[in-house]
RNA sequence: CGGGGCGUAGCGCAGUCUGGUAGCGCACCACACUGGGGGUGUGGUGGUCACAGGUUCAAAUCCUGUCGUCCCGACCA
């Protein structure tokens, strides 16, 4: 293609909401358009790169026996009330009424759908296992829509869907999606992990989530530094510590006048923050909990949720009316239960609020106190490893991917049977893949850019090659050799750009580098007297002359 | 939904405090020069100052309300 023939939109400055690398490169590049808040268009340099991800996904899918679909985004109520989920979903599924007043969704996801088809055309158990996958469209009203494609409201996934007799089929078929999904990331140019996950409200036991490794990312995922261990940072668990120290200290209670942070209480009385205890004030459904953990560490407000359902945190007037002190509570005489978390129901000599203002109290130890132990906490670097090999690093990641084995949480509300062996209807068991395409080319962008902007991955790079002839519109030797160039590509089948505008060498150069094209071919008025061409690769600073007769063989093992 | 910020040309911003002709840079158009790293010059195009009320002789500027948008927290590919 001629740059000529294609919308290419430039722009120096990035617009003031893009916050992260990727939104403000992919709006510089001129790959997509806002249109409102999580709404995108795809402008035609980007919808190249999106169709390549999605020809890669749709490949490897294909490849892994799966078989393509394609559901529609607006979804009947009825579905969605079967599965319960029409009133459990909350204010994420747009709802809206059609002309005859009946209740309709824009699908976030498709299980309702799938398996409805599944009810319908799935009725023997030699059908089984099958496995259906689309590429399509997906609605979110998220709350709060930000970093431009990676978390927008309306978005594309790959959603795979797979039906099964019994657990050990639904095994295999979660085993066989784990490695479609680590072939599609690989090809796909990502360094990613796949890692323990929490299924969440979605369901079922065994979760794997995929996370391409960046600092920007939304998640904390951790690794053992001396196995494969890896998980996500709210699916580390631990368990119950054994006791290292022994009491020694004699309590007494101290002014740490306006002291109220832990940091600030540690510093005042030089000690660690992990010397410290900490009383967090929670609400549970019927009753306040306290909940007591390391001073150095973080509420883990999932584990709280699976310990008591939905929660939320006293308010000042609830800290108030229960008598305690904000910013000085402690274990000590509390009225209401408390729950301590592993690592700090094995501390010593430990520091903690009075509950009493301004004071706090050293040399507490945990006998005489009465308390029930939990794993309430976020793993934090340094850890030991869950599988007792190594410790953990955190890292952040984006996540990419994500398969669960759901079981019959769908198949048994919306009656998704098959006749079994025996002649008896089977309640069919269900395993759900997902892969958010439009948020992989965010993710591709995080993680391979430069201060001249994209870096992308030979695989999704919207143009493989890039000629830059000088003075094409001047010079007849440079356009010829130019033109010569590139009709040989096209008919070598490489996805050739030839800059043909009337623009200076330097636009060209900072352009074609901002828009990632990695293979670059420069041809001049030099190049048509010493018969060379000029090659770089976008990620790489060097530049070197190459035979004009041989730039074609040449590219093509480089493309190959 | 709670807390905070911002809405002035396609993008980045000044002007708002202290009311008095709507401005700058980039981009875009024309011409000339230039021609291997977003070049230079001259001349242009483009704005109901988010919207609606109010105060005033006069409002981008002051007041009230609404909407949009972004950031920080709880959900997710």
């Amino acid at each position: 293609m001629k740059t000529s023939q294609i919308l290419i939109s430039t722009q120096k400055e990035a617009p003031n909401d893009a916050q992260i690398i990727s939104h403000q490169l992919m709006i510089r590049a001129g790959l997509v358009s806002k249109l409102a808040s999580g709404l995108y268009s795809y402008l035609p340099m980007g919808l190249r790169v999106l169709q390549k991800v999605e020809k890669i996904i749709r490949e490897e899918m294909n490849k892994s026996g799966a078989q393509e679909v394609l559901m529609p985004v607006a979804q009947p109520a009825e579905l969605w009330q079967e599965s319960g989920r029409w009133d459990e979903y909350g204010a994420e599924l747009l709802r809206f009424s059609d002309r005859h007043g009946r209740e309709f969704c824009l699908g976030p996801t498709h299980e309702e759908v799938i398996t409805h088809l599944a009810a319908q055309y799935l009725r023997s158990y030699k059908q089984l296992p099958m496995n259906f996958y689309q590429i399509q469209t997906k609605f979110r009203d998220e709350i709060r829509p930000r970093f431009g494609v990676m978390r927008s409201r309306e978005f594309i996934m790959k959603d795979a869907y797979s039906f099964h007799l019994d657990a050990n089929s639904m095994q295999a078929e979660f085993d066989k999606m784990h490695a479609t999904y680590c072939a599609i990331f690989t090809r796909l140019g990502l360094d990613y992990r796949p890692v323990l996950a929490d299924s969440g409200s979605i369901g079922g036991e065994n979760s794997i989530e995929f996370h391409v490794l960046s600092e920007s990312g939304e998640d904390a995922i951790c690794f053992s530094d001396n196995s494969n261990y890896a998980a996500n940072i709210e699916k580390v668990a631990f368990s119950k510590q054994a006791c290292i120290d022994t009491p020694s200290a004699i309590e007494e209670k101290v002014p740490t006048k306006k002291k109220t942070s832990i940091e600030e209480v540690a510093q005042f009385l030089h000690i660690k923050e992990a010397d410290c205890v900490k009383t967090l004030i929670v609400k549970t459904k019927n009753s306040f909990k306290a909940l007591a953990l390391r001073g150095d560490h973080e509420l883990n407000e999932i584990k709280v949720q699976n310990l008591f359902g939905e929660f939320e945190f006293a308010s000042d007037e609830e800290i108030k009316s229960l008598n305690l002190k904000k910013g000085f509570i402690g274990v000590k005489e509390l009225t209401i239960d408390l729950i301590v978390d592993y690592s700090a129901s094995v501390l010593c000599d430990f520091v903690c609020g009075a509950n009493e203002w301004d004071y706090h109290l050293v040399g507490v130890n945990w006998n005489g106190i009465e308390f029930v132990e939990a794993d309430l906490r976020n793993a934090v670097e340094g850890d030991a490893s869950p599988d007792g090999k190594g410790k953990l690093v955190v890292r952040r990641g984006i996540e990419v991917g994500h398969i669960f084995q759901l079981g019959d949480k769908y198949t048994k509300a919306m009656n998704a049977n098959v006749i079994g062996e025996s002649g008896k209807a089977v309640t069919t068991l269900m395993g759900c893949y997902g892969i958010g395409v439009t948020r992989v080319i965010a993710a591709a962008i995080e993680q391979n850019y430069d201060d001249r902007g994209i870096i992308f991955p030979a695989s999704i790079a919207p143009f493989q090659l890039v000629i830059v002839p000088i003075n094409y519109n001047k010079s007849t030797r440079v356009k010829a050799l130019a033109d010569e160039l590139y009709q040989q590509c096209l008919d070598a089948g490489i996805e050739v750009l030839l800059d043909d505008r009337k623009e200076r060498a330097g636009i060209m150069f900072a352009e074609s580098e901002l828009l990632g094209v990695p293979h670059r071919l420069v041809l001049s008025d030099t190049h048509a007297d010493n018969g060379n061409v000029e090659y770089k690769a976008r990620n790489n600073p060097e530049k070197i002359e190459v035979r004009f007769d041989d730039a074609l063989s040449f590219m093509q093992s480089k493309i190959r």
